[in-house]
DNA sequence: AACTCCTCCAACCGCAGCGGT
DNA sequence: TACCGCTGCGGTTGGAGGAGT
């Protein structure tokens, strides 16, 4: 992986000298500045090259190796959660860094997709057969899903919740990945109340604190919409009827 | 043995957020 | 409030090495 160097700055895979020197700078001047660690370091890196390579392989306590079953079903689990925020999602795994968890989930969504293509295809054999079956007695009834995208009203339980938090982020709700942040202070923002598994994770992850959440989701026989001992209220489809209206209009 | 393909993961890059001025 | 610099994050790239032919 070495590569050239473009300018003064050095690119590419870091030798042990390289490693040495940064760790050095680290002991001697701690983390952060990082603008000041190479001229520190006497290394002609970028400092986000070095921040990086501290981040991801200096710093101690850094597991190496492959990820085991409980930090796999981990991964699963807080990726359900809070989507694409691997720095979040490191945070909850011990020893691995936010590279480790996205590099380890893009390999593993590489090998589901294979075998989901399998499935749907193996699926799509049964469903043309039965298709056919069904087509030849009867006219074929087709369900159209439409997405149907949730606004909660000002007085919404997990809304105030929110409210009463500012440290809490409210998003627009984007399926599965990352979504836009924005404040809940205002209550222009409030208005809109576009809810969001996201923002009540955040709070939710913010309940940490109390040792019992974390251990009983090491422990417990966990179901979606369900994170240890906590119920998501947000995931509850009778709440969720009752205090959605559709900002797209009604999706019915 | 030689070649190709595939997987893993270290490293790079661009951008958003935040604090200071 | 606009600008600037710094930090941290997530997406993407590409080299190394293993597996398959």
């Amino acid at each position: 992986m070495e590569k050239n160097t473009i300018g003064a700055l050095r690119k590419g895979t870091w030798t042990q000298e390289e490693d040495n020197l940064l760790r050095d700078c680290i002991h001697q001047y701690g983390e952060g500045k990082w603008h000041l660690v190479p001229q520190r370091a006497g290394l002609k890196r970028c400092r986000k090259s070095c921040r990086m390579r501290w981040l991801n392989y200096l710093k101690p306590n850094i597991k190496r190796g492959g990820f085991n079953e409980d930090e796999v079903d981990m991964i699963r689990r807080f990726h359900k959660l809070l989507g694409n925020r691997w720095s979040l999602i490191a945070g909850r795994l011990p020893g691995r860094t936010a590279n480790d968890v996205k590099n380890f989930w893009h390999t593993n969504m590489r090998n589901r997709k294979k075998e989901e293509t399998q499935e749907t295809k193996a699926k799509e054999v049964v469903v043309m057969k039965n298709n056919a079956e069904e087509t030849a007695h009867q006219g074929k009834q087709h369900v159209v899903i439409k997405p149907q995208p949730h606004t909660f009203s000002k007085n919404s339980p997990w809304l105030r919740r929110n409210h009463n938090n500012n440290n809490n982020k409210l998003v627009s709700a984007s399926e599965g990945g990352d979504a836009a942040e924005a404040t809940t202070s205002g209550p222009g923002v409030m208005k809109e109340g576009i809810a969001d598994p996201c923002a009540a994770a955040d709070d939710f992850m913010h309940r940490d604190q109390s040792e019992e959440w974390w251990e009983s989701l090491l422990n417990n026989d966990r179901d979606e919409g369900q994170f240890g001992n906590f119920t998501m209220d947000f995931w509850d489809d009778d709440l969720l009827k009752s205090e959605t209206k559709s900002i797209w209009g009604n999706a019915e």
